[in-house]
DNA sequence: CAGCAATATAGCCATATGGCAATATAGCCG
DNA sequence: CGGCTATATTGCCATATGGCTATATTGCTG
């Protein structure tokens, strides 16, 4: 799937993680540098295309290029996933049933007691997400 | 920025999250749902625009559409969030300095005492991201 | 320098956004 | 039913992947 670039470094970042391919990448280079002939093994994919696959993580930020004579070990570098990370920060209470019970009893109540119709709508509505 | 449909669920997650609109509509709606009408709001963009972008939310499975008259209110979904979230969940470590100190140093080390250019590589290269 | 190894570039083709304006639907309401 | 409101659809145009093959570069090495 293409991402059409927004600009933004959050937005180069969830982009680069779009891909299954560029995740394994960055998945591999968590265990140490590489260059990319070890990066290739794993897929199915044309030198080139994992080339083509690196650049977009560079760009990102995500990967930082190297250089070993004719080589170029990729390393990972964290810091636009941690951005990405922080992120989700808030939405993280959703999942992280600490008050699980409570939340789920006030919201499935209101989401019951919730009219199929009404003549006057809430402009504000409520009701969290499932 | 456009992205290639890699099929995948956390694909089209990230995919959907590579957008500072698309971002923006998951955080208002973390606060409850909203119509088309509220989501479009804050932004300087055509209606249609951002039927699309909820269209992509949709099609990731960030949102789902309820009914209340000719209103379509949007919801937010957390799953696929929290499954983004998860596949960062290994890539934490790197920042969450539990062991920064200890860390930092060895790699540190490692770098400063690797040659600039050796004969013999190591296949495996080993050495933290940044 | 010649030759090989490791990558990068340059086309090429296809699809999924990202935006817009215009138009079609869906659904109240008087 | 006619009008109005809220959304969805339909073109249209542009760009960024995602893949490939062919070709250019870079850098050892004999």
């Amino acid at each position: 799937m293409a991402i059409r670039d927004a600009g933004d470094p959050l937005s180069l970042t969830f982009g680069a993680l779009a891909d299954p391919t560029r995740r394994a990448i960055l998945a591999r280079l968590a265990s140490g540098e590489a260059d990319v002939s070890q990066l290739m093994k794993p897929f199915d994919l044309s030198q080139p295309t994992i080339s083509k696959h690196l650049a977009v993580l560079e760009r990102a930020g995500l990967v930082m290029r190297g250089r070993d004579a004719q080589r170029r070990p990729r390393t990972l570098v964290v810091a636009p996933l941690k951005d990405a990370d922080g992120w989700m920060e808030p939405f993280r209470q959703f999942w992280e049933q600490k008050f699980a019970s409570l939340d789920e009893y006030l919201r499935q109540t209101q989401k019951a007691e919730t009219p199929k119709k009404r003549k006057a709508r809430n402009t504000t509505q409520q009701g969290g997400p499932r």
